[in-house]
Order: C-alpha cells, then structure tokens, then sequence
DNA sequence: AACGTATAAATATCATACATTTAGCAGCGG
DNA sequence: CCGCTGCTAAATGTATGATATTTATACGTT
C-alpha cells in the first residue's frame, strides 16, 4: 500500500536529476557541466557523493571526463561503446556462444542490408567504398589485420540503414563477435574473401537491390560464420579449464 | 607505434581485473567480494579508489551491492537490465524514434518466435501459458495496466529461442518500447487484444508451427505500432517543449 | 620564434571520522 | 515455547580536509 521513501543513495537523486537534463535537452554534447566542487555545492552533498554519480554516468557513456585545468565533465556524444559493453559483459556472465552470436547476426545483418539499400545517402555510399579502400591498402601493406577496416564497413553499412536501433544492434553484436575472431589466426584467403564480398555488397546497395543486398550480405556471414564456428566455442577470448 | 603506458585512474586497473576474475569463472554468480575495507588493502589503495570501481561494476550490472550487516558486494546474476538501460540512454541522447523502434522489432521477434516454436521446452511453453494466466487475472480484478503481463509473455517466449543474444535484444528492446507505451492511456480493448494474439502464438509455438508463430507474432507487433505510431514521435516518455 | 617553466584549475587519491543500514543475537515477557 | 524489543557488530554511505597528478595557459628566457 505505502511506498518506499528514498531508498538510500544519494548520488542516485544526483544522477537522475542529471540524466534528465540531458535527456531533456538542456545539456547537450559537448557541454561542459559544473567542476564536482560546484555541483557539490548545489546539490548539498560532498564531493565523494558527487564524484560516485559521475563515474555512474561516465560508465554510461553519458559523460565524458578529462581531468587538468579546462577539465571537468562533458556530455559524452551518442556512441555504441557502452552498450555494445553491456552486451558483452551480460554475455560472457551467461556463456553465450559462438553459434548464438552468429545466429543473431544471420537474422539481423541481411535484413539491415536491405534497408540500407533503400536508404543510403551519396556520403554513406562514399564511406562504405571508403572503408573497402582502406582494407585493399592494408592488406597491400602487408597488415593481416583486416578486421578493423571490415568493421568499418560493416558499420558504415548499419548507418546507411539510417536506424540508431538497429545500428547500436549492429554494433554490439560485432563487438563481441570481432574479439572471438581475432583470436584465431587472420588467414589471407578470409581477408581477400571479405573484401570481395563487400565491394559486391556495396554495388548491390548503390544499384538499390535491396534483396541482392541482403542475400549477399547471408551468403557473406554464413561463410565466415563457417570459418570461425568451432561447433559452439564459447564467444569468449579466454578458454576456461575444461571442467567449467 | 608505441603504446601509452599506465594512463591514469587506478580504479580502471581494479575494475579490470575484478572483470577477469568473475569472466574466468573464479567468480560466480552469488559470490561474495572482500569488504571494500580488504579490497583497499589488497590493492594498495584507499577505500575511496574501491569505491569508485564498484560503482562502476555495480552499474554495468557485474554485481550488486547490498548495505548492512553481512553486506557487500555480490557478483551478480545475468540480466538484461543494464544492456537495456544502455541502450535507452544511447537512443534517447540520439533521439530515436518510435518507428526506429518498431522496425528493429518487426524485423527481430517475428524470427524469434519462428525458433522458438522449434526449441521450446515443456518449461517454456508453461512459463508462457502462466504470463498469460495472470495478464488474465490482472484484466477480470480490474488491473487496467496489462503492460507487465505482456511483458513476462515476449520475455518468456524470447527465453524459449534458446540464444541469449537475442534474448537481450528482444529484452532492451521492449524496455523501451514499453516506457513509451505506459506514457499513453492503456485503453481496454488492447489489454484484450494483446491476450487473444499472445495466446494464439502460444498455441503456434505449441504446436511446433514456427511460420505460423512468425506470421502472428508480426501481425501483433504491427497492430500495436499503429495504436501507438503517433508519426515518429520521440522514444522518450516526456515530451519535449515545442521549441526543442 | 622556440623552448622551458611557473601557475592555476580540475580531477584522482588518501586518511580519518561519522552516519546509516541491516542481520543476528540476547533478553524480556507472554 | 513463542514473539517482540532492542542491542550490537559489520558493512556500506557520506562528510571533511588534505595531498598528488594532470594539463591548458601564460610568462619568461634564450
């Protein structure tokens, strides 16, 4: 019948009334907020109170802080790191697998191809080609490392679909994806192979063939999906003793 | 070419390694932490510098903090409340829409639903049935807000695809989702809807008829986005003034 | 003009003390 | 024997004040 009145914390008050703020539009990115002694003050607390709610927010990916004079706290620019984080932690708690990841990527991935083709502006366009430059002048160069300039494309492509949703999805899943991946041994043939496909890719979605695009984009996930899935691998970096 | 050696924030390092040990499983899920008092002297810092770190764990849901006598910090058990608030915080800094929302739905629980029909357990199929008891139970005691109820329904359903990848997505997903849905008023007939559809995709899971389920499932989705597309409206309960 | 240095502002950390919460126990009374 | 009350200890929450580090900026020297 009766609610609970303010359950322990202060910092929690604090990070709200923040949070509201800036999800109200009255901070933005960029902005500079009060240095902790201040906001200290105005909220009545000390400053180790304060400082608990902004390594809250900082974890969040909601402030940005840098210490030195003109330091201090700043709203942090949108950014798939902390949720793509998130993810990845709640996965390795429940020892989510390999073939899940991929199941979930199969299912997204194409469809986002799709709408990407429907989609995506001249720039996007240039920053999907962009990307596939940089991955031929690394492989050039000798880098085996192609996976960064992948990611880049891959990206590239989740923000043509011009769906912040779909694209933090995107994002998250490739997060945790990528680290299984780097842990095998990058063969040549699968960075040839991968720059191959999204140059196809790519002439799909400027063509505006929304369903080549997205069976490409099956045909591309499930051959690496092959080449990395080592029947239900944990998607962790680390092997855990066999026992587990 | 050469890497920044030891940047700031011992906290980091702490956080760091306090992740290692529960990712490689010498910490499970209910397991105690020192105090913050042993944990300071085991990492030769003040207590202040363990509390910083704990925040942050605690926050991206890696433990929980209970005060008190035989209290502490526990590692936590996997939940899809940090990802999801993540997430809600990302999409509301970029201001998502309503629509960005519903596609990513449209595009993902209707698949979800199709594997679950083949993977679901007799458990699954119960825990099911019982979310759809009690929305009934909630409707005829005049409980107007079905909302929770639907909620355990898709949750239970998302758990019977087996693949916790897509579990938290569908569950981030529908946070949100539901957040905007609340704001409105919950008019009867779509508590009513709602436990007609979700006992009919009920029935298609049971009977291991996955084209069926994904067919309902996105008819259900779709009815509900038109009752709440109010036109791109911000994913965001508070309206912003006019100006914005 | 380039380089080093002092300075100031802010966060990072420390040390200590006190407040608050909460489980468990002991004691009292029925 | 049961149940309530209140004490106590252990842990986190908060406060205060001080010191250490980082870093942009201004200043001065060469």
């Amino acid at each position: 019948m009766f609610q609970p009145v303010r359950v322990t914390r202060a910092s929690d008050g604090i990070i709200h009334q923040i949070k509201e703020s800036i999800f109200g539009g009255e901070l933005r990115p960029g902005h500079a907020l009060p240095s902790e002694k201040e906001l200290a003050e105005q909220f009545k607390v000390s400053r180790i109170t304060v400082r608990d709610a902004m390594r809250v927010l900082e974890s969040q990916g909601l402030i940005q802080i840098r210490v030195g004079a003109r330091g201090g706290a700043f709203v942090a620019r949108p950014s798939a790191a902390p949720v793509s984080e998130s993810l990845t932690n709640m996965l390795r708690l429940k020892q989510a697998t390999l073939r899940d990841l991929v199941e979930a990527r199969l299912l997204v991935e194409p469809h986002v191809a799709s709408i990407a083709a429907q989609r995506a502006t001249p720039e996007d366009l240039r920053a999907m080609e962009a990307a596939i430059a940089a991955a031929r002048g690394a492989r050039t160069s000798g880098d085996r490392y192609f996976i960064p300039s992948s990611v880049a494309f891959h990206l590239a492509l989740a923000e043509a679909a011009k769906n912040p949703v779909l694209f933090f999805a995107v994002s998250s899943f490739r997060a945790l994806f990528h680290e299984a991946l780097a842990a095998l041994l990058p063969a040549d043939d699968m960075a040839d192979r991968a720059i191959a496909d999204h140059q196809r890719i790519l002439e799909a979605i400027g063509a505006r063939d929304g369903g080549r695009a997205r069976d490409l984009m099956h045909e591309h996930l499930s051959y690496f999906a092959a080449r990395v899935d080592g029947a239900g691998k944990p998607a962790r970096t680390k092997r855990r003793p066999a026992a587990g």
